[in-house]
DNA sequence: TGCGCTACGTA
DNA sequence: CGTACGTAGCGCAG
């Protein structure tokens, strides 16, 4: 069969969009401005041939749903355009599927949520859920919205004959089309904030980076992180002993562990804390709870403290980091792999599981290179500031971010030292409300006023019941109004502080998708492994670590340009190490 | 089994 | 009365 006929003939065009619906063992649906393409074969060899001769921008519903098998087999896709993420970053809040995406794109009442036990399976075909699909329905029903049989993928399933799958899969392909032409619509029509707007629009940049975010947060999961597990259970069994190879040594190396304290305690469940609570007040300790910030102030004033305060750090590493959680998230191979959200959470962060973004400071010494490679390790330094700055147009703190260390110049204009004016910085962000940053708080009053101004903005929205946008226009939801005053405060200081974190997650992830790209156009072996909120983990071969440093930078560069129009400086710490710990 | 609570890890 | 997230054990409701 002729592909690049078959490619040109229904319309497609190199950087245009091209639906993808994926039919593992069968083939794919494809759908360019001329209409739906089925082609039967093995997917991976055929998107591999159409990314090599047309290099169009994959259009999915979503990543997770359409590019997981291809990313497993090795694909790489350069562009795209997930209809998931941009609805999120259109509309906000948690609903990301099909249905609700096709549905604010045709401006019409978003439908009810789909199944849980259904929302793995959005548009992959993989599933047989409920049975053939009823007659010849088509994928969109007598309402205009998706049809429940396309959107679960009983469409594609196999009570079908094969070639009717494919045709199927091109015109939900077809329909993904549809959808993000509408999408990108809306985006190109929104106000650009950035000072000197240039093409393409900021919202549609960011449509693109967080969609190859999506694409990223795929690709992470699959990739995992490389973990040198000897190393890894030597931190363990420092702590907690050897393995135990039953559930009797387990319970014995558990009463071991406790042993110590409960000889200080009492008899006590050190698991339960409310009993804790009580031993502690029986020995006259007048606490509100047994958290350990509280129990550090107490400690030298009782042997007890320090042994409780000790045998907590053993008990997470474990239980949560111990050998079941190697054991479950460490593979044969040496990663360690959970699952990634690309934009979760009010402000659209990336979040995943299995630990990887909480893994204690004792662990990473077991983040290794693999033999021959090296991690390279970027973190973005005072991103929250420097993001500020940006979404204020504050001159002065935009003046401040021109300095590697932003806090010296803020220090100098609040006249009080560094670690007083980093406090004051974080405590405006936070929306904190007592405490020692009050004198430097007024301080930055002065100095920062529109950088103030907006975060008091932010947070009276917020009270108010008023979203709050990012910098890329992405609605944070903030919901009702008519609250008790708690509740206000406290979802004032959620809008204040979301709106500055959302936007250094977009910042974060424009960065990491130009890092992706930089990496594949090396066209070496080097992965993104990590992505921790302000820091990038690469795991590149030895000899080009040097390169990959230098892309982390340049990246870096080319994204605060593009995204912020060059007023304020972003900066990048960067280190080549065997292991994670090495880095600062 | 599912949920809220307490606790604690990271940014 | 600084924010966000994920995970685990416990106690309780169903």
């Amino acid at each position: 069969m002729d592909l690049e006929g078959a490619l040109h003939r229904a319309g497609a065009r190199p950087g245009d969009p091209l639906g993808l619906v994926v039919l593992p063992g069968l083939g794919v649906g494809l759908a360019a401005g001329g209409g739906p393409l089925p082609l039967a074969g093995d997917p991976a060899d055929l998107v591999r041939r159409v990314e090599r001769g047309l290099g169009p921008r994959w259009t999915w519903w979503s990543a997770a749903g359409t590019a997981a098998p291809l990313v497993a087999a090795g694909v790489h896709l350069a562009r795209c355009h997930d209809v998931a993420a941009v609805h999120r970053l259109l509309v906000g809040g948690s609903r990301d599927d099909p249905g609700a995406a096709w549905a604010a794109a045709h401006d019409l009442p978003e439908p009810p949520p789909p199944a849980r036990h259904r929302e793995a399976a959005h548009g992959t075909g993989l599933l047989d859920l409920d049975g053939a699909l009823a007659g010849d329905s088509g994928p969109v029903d007598e309402h205009g919205l998706l049809a429940a049989g396309w959107v679960e993928g009983r469409a594609f399933g196999p009570d079908a004959e094969p070639a009717e799958r494919l045709e199927r899969a091109a015109r939900w392909a077809a329909l993904a089309v549809r959808t993000a032409a509408a999408q990108q619509r809306v985006l190109a029509a929104r106000p650009d904030p950035r000072p000197r707007p240039a093409p393409p629009p900021l919202a549609v940049q960011t449509g693109w980076s967080e969609s190859a975010a999506a694409l990223l947060a795929v690709e992470l999961e699959t990739t995992g992180l490389p973990v040198d597990r000897a190393a890894a259970e030597a931190v363990v069994a420092a702590e907690v002993g050897p393995r135990p190879d039953g559930p009797a040594a387990e319970a014995a190396a558990r009463a071991a562990r406790d042993a110590p304290v409960r000889e200080l305690l009492g008899p006590v469940d050190l698991r339960n804390p409310a009993q804790v609570l009580a031993a502690l007040r029986q020995l006259g300790f007048d606490v509100p709870d047994t958290r350990a910030w509280r129990l550090e102030r107490l400690r030298g004033s009782h042997p007890v403290v320090e042994a409780l305060l000790r045998w907590r750090k053993g008990e997470r590493l474990a239980t949560t980091y111990g050998y079941a959680w190697l054991e479950h998230h460490v593979s044969a191979d040496g990663r360690l792999r959970g699952a990634w959200a690309a934009s979760d959470g009010g402000g659209g962060r990336m979040t995943a599981q299995a630990g990887l973004h909480n893994l204690p400071a004792e662990l990473r010494p077991a983040v290794a290179a693999e033999p021959g490679h090296v991690l390279v390790r970027a973190d973005l330094g005072q991103v929250e500031p420097r993001v500020l700055a940006v979404l204020s147009g504050d001159a002065g703190l935009a003046a401040a971010a021109r300095e590697d260390d932003l806090y010296a110049p803020v220090a100098a204009a609040l006249g009080a030292d560094r670690a007083t004016a980093k406090v004051a910085v974080l405590a405006a962000m936070y929306g904190q409300t007592s405490g020692a940053a009050g004198e430097a708080l007024r301080r930055m009053e002065r100095a920062y006023p529109a950088a103030l101004a907006f975060l008091r903005a932010a947070e009276e929205a917020g009270r108010a019941g008023r979203d709050v946008a990012t910098w890329g226009g992405r609605p944070v939801r903030v919901g009702s109004a008519d609250l008790p005053e708690e509740a206000r405060a406290v979802r004032g200081r959620f809008a204040r502080n979301a709106v500055v974190q959302g936007t250094a997650a977009e910042l974060f992830k424009a960065w990491a998708a130009s890092v992706r790209a930089g990496l594949a156009g090396a066209g070496g072996a080097g992965r993104v492994v990590l992505c921790l909120h302000d820091e990038l983990l690469l795991h590149v071969p030895e000899r080009d670590a040097g390169a990959a440093a230098d892309l982390l930078r340049s990246a870096l560069a080319g994204t605060a340009r593009r995204w912020a129009g060059g007023d304020v400086r972003f900066a990048a710490d960067v280190a080549v190490v065997r292991r994670w710990s090495e880095a600062k």
